[in-house]
DNA sequence: CGGGACTCCTGCCAGC
DNA sequence: TGCTGGCAGGAGTCCC
């Protein structure tokens, strides 16, 4: 799945075509996503106007102006295409076939459709089912059952040093593992953690607790905040990354997946400047860790 | 309680 | 060419 730069890249590329428009029809035609679709859920958008887009961690949250939050996510492989009225994508200057593979032309896995009052369908197609839609109302969003746990969101202040060590303290789980605990950081996935602790020179198989000794700030705290911020940034800059099934919301491809210095790319030389390593992949917590282990340790 | 294994579901690709 | 096993951007739940 789209992780938080994905996410973010759809979530932006919905902005133009929903912020301040209304839902004129919803169309529910596979309630049976990773949760069931609330009773009524297609109904309960019809009219609405959208507020206001927003993501939190990897899920994308609107605005209703009935004070109601649809909630968005994409799971493994969720992906949203806008079309425009006449069936094409709406990106301009770039022809997208709609029965083609990246189309939206009521096809197998397409579950949910929205369309605006323009005539702009928004479809959510999703083949593994893993993502999910929500409804309820926003005075919930604290406590909603998905998001109340979640940690801090990487690109905020939230996210510091101190924070960190805190959270690490006594941890026995590889450094991996805690990265891609949503309870602690909220939004990275296994790609750019990968990616964060090849730029930091940290072995994904160390355990967290080594880098919050008790008392001490570790300096590598502070320099894997920094790249991830960093891998996370450039991301969002680059419109993700494209691997299986994500795309832009414009069906267009992120471009993020050519800098990928160790994310699947096993066997491969390291991208490390001076670094003679070869990337290697092993198996944590039932998912592929990526790395180098010459640079990272 | 923390941490790891298992699970949901479908598609695709390498290898035989 | 055709089948089979393995693997995939997630994450909740269960069990030790």
């Amino acid at each position: 799945m789209p992780e938080l730069p994905e996410v973010e890249t759809v979530m932006r590329g919905l902005k133009p075509v929903m912020e301040g428009r209304v839902i004129a029809q919803a169309e529910a035609r596979r309630p049976d996503l990773r949760l069931p679709l609330p009773p009524d859920f297609a109904r309960r958008l019809e009219g609405r106007r959208v507020e206001s887009l927003a993501r939190r961690a990897k899920y994308i949250l609107a605005h209703l102006d009935d004070g109601h939050v649809l909630m968005i996510h994409l799971g493994m492989t969720g992906r949203v295409s806008v079309l425009g009225p006449d069936g094409r994508s709406a990106h301009l200057g770039e022809f997208h076939d709609p029965q083609g593979p990246g189309g939206a032309g009521g096809r197998r896995h397409d579950h949910v459709v929205l369309t605006m009052a323009e005539g702009t369908r928004i479809v959510y197609s999703d083949p593994r089912r893993f993502g999910l839609m929500d409804l309820f109302p926003a005075a919930e969003l604290p406590s909603h059952k998905l998001l109340k746990h979640l940690g801090v969101e990487p690109l905020s202040e939230a996210l510091d040093a101190p924070y960190l060590a805190r959270a690490f303290a006594g941890k026995s789980a590889p450094l991996k593992a805690a990265l891609l605990d949503q309870a602690i950081i909220a939004g990275l996935g296994n790609i750019y953690v990968c990616e964060a602790l090849h730029r930091s020179k940290l072995s994904p198989r160390r355990t967290a607790g080594s880098l919050a000794k008790a008392g001490k700030l570790s300096p590598r705290l502070g320099s894997l905040i920094g790249h991830i911020r960093a891998v996370l940034a450039e991301a969002i800059a680059a419109g993700g990354s494209t691997l299986r099934d994500y795309a832009r919301a414009d069906g267009s491809d992120g471009a993020f997946q050519r800098a990928f210095a160790v994310y699947d790319r096993a066997g491969k030389p390291c991208a490390r400047p001076g670094c003679a390593g070869t990337v290697k992949r092993i198996v944590q917590a039932n998912r592929s860790t990526f790395y180098c282990p010459a640079c990272q340790t």
